[in-house]
DNA sequence: TCTGCTAGATTGTCAGACAATCCGGTTCAA
DNA sequence: TTGAACCGGATTGTCTGACAATCTAGCAGA
């Protein structure tokens, strides 16, 4: 049914997103370059059309490029990592913080959070994960704080997948934090609020620099 | 000599920097709208071009669209202005603060602070106010909280413009608070850095909501 | 072995075209 | 007279293709 033979010839966001979950499966592999012909083939459109969607991923993170350089998969530093978290810990927590003191919770947050208690204990979790926190923010009322946010959870994302892949954290440990900064904003306690969401950011910092350093000391 | 009659053609930046100036001095007014092909005759460049450098002065917030809309240049509502003041209080008060716990105070900053300081009481200080407070973001080490200070600039700009056009405040006024900023960054007192530049922030954006609010009640 | 140069690959920028979508005024019917 | 459907112009969304500028790597020569 529906409409029979569209097939809309394909947005460049379609490739935007392809490119996106390639990367954040590490089916490109951090450090692996990602040239505009290269997407040009394996996508058979224009080049213009795989510059534009390159370019979206290197504003979020998801790609570095220097002018007349390949763009390249990052390869994410111990530097990386901290400055990543602690930036999220702020603006995050000042997010929560404003929803506890304002609004109500958004349904798309709640539904993510039962998915993830859902699951069990050993479910994969980043997908759930970064849905609630996304839907936290972006129900709070500050636009440029949602903004802000959505700029640093790219790279987020391809943290969360690490701590997903090595097991640093369990689906049930994070649902019960979750359930703790819930609680808090619908109290409306917003120093809480932002005190949990920070410790579980930070907490979530810690698990990856351990095995960070675990790896990378031999 | 240098070369001779090269004319390189005309990056799209230079595009995007007319346009910016452009939106900033007012000769393109809040609420007019800005057609792709408009910007195409103006520059005498193809649309594609005068397309990227609209979509980068989106992104930056100097302009809005909504897709298949024309863009527009933004009517800053009163709860823009306080969304935005209140935002970049939190990003740059964390990028203070870390400023005076760890690094140096950038070259850039201090000759913007001296530039502002010997222009005068009445000495128009749009330019350098935001040269400084750049420059000390930049100069701090989390390169995330820089890109988001950074997203939140562009719009910024358009009210210091107010700010500025309806001598809300005085060059002395605010080269003072930056001297203090300045002190307590080189006093290495994270506190009291990140309380007085929240509180320059703030200070600032009651002046523009107390000029909003009688041009609005008249 | 080191240095300079050439060739291939890659990006930066541009021009032009067609389809899809939106906005305004006009026309027709109730 | 009022309201809603319709139609034409304007604008955006996307694509194709081309050429110039720049970088990387390998080869030749000292």
């Amino acid at each position: 049914m529906s409409s029979p033979a569209t097939t809309v010839p394909l947005l460049p966001d379609a490739i935007y997103e392809q490119l996106r979950s390639s990367i954040l499966n590490q089916q490109d592999a951090p450090g692996s370059s990602i040239t505009e012909s290269a997407v040009t083939l394996r996508f058979g459109v224009a080049r213009p059309t795989a510059r534009t969607a390159i370019e979206r991923l290197v504003t979020e993170g998801l790609l570095r490029r220097e002018a007349h350089h390949t763009a390249r998969v990052p390869e994410l530093s111990r530097d990386d990592i901290v400055d990543l978290y602690d930036s999220r810990a702020i603006v995050e927590g000042a997010a929560i913080a404003a929803l506890a003191s304002g609004g109500t919770i958004p349904a798309e947050a709640l539904s993510a959070h039962r998915e993830l208690q859902a699951g069990g204990e050993n479910a994969p979790f980043a997908t759930q994960d970064i849905a609630f926190h996304r839907a936290l923010v972006a129900g709070q009322p500050s636009a440029r704080l949602s903004r802000m946010h959505a700029l640093l959870m790219g790279e987020i994302e391809l943290c969360i997948g690490q701590v997903q892949v090595n097991q640093l954290l369990t689906a049930g440990e994070i649902a019960g934090q979750h359930q703790g900064i819930l609680d808090a904003v619908t109290a409306g306690n917003a120093t809480l609020a932002e005190q949990l969401t920070r410790a579980h950011i930070h907490g979530s910092r810690d698990r990856l620099l351990g095995h960070f350093d675990a790896r990378s000391a031999p």
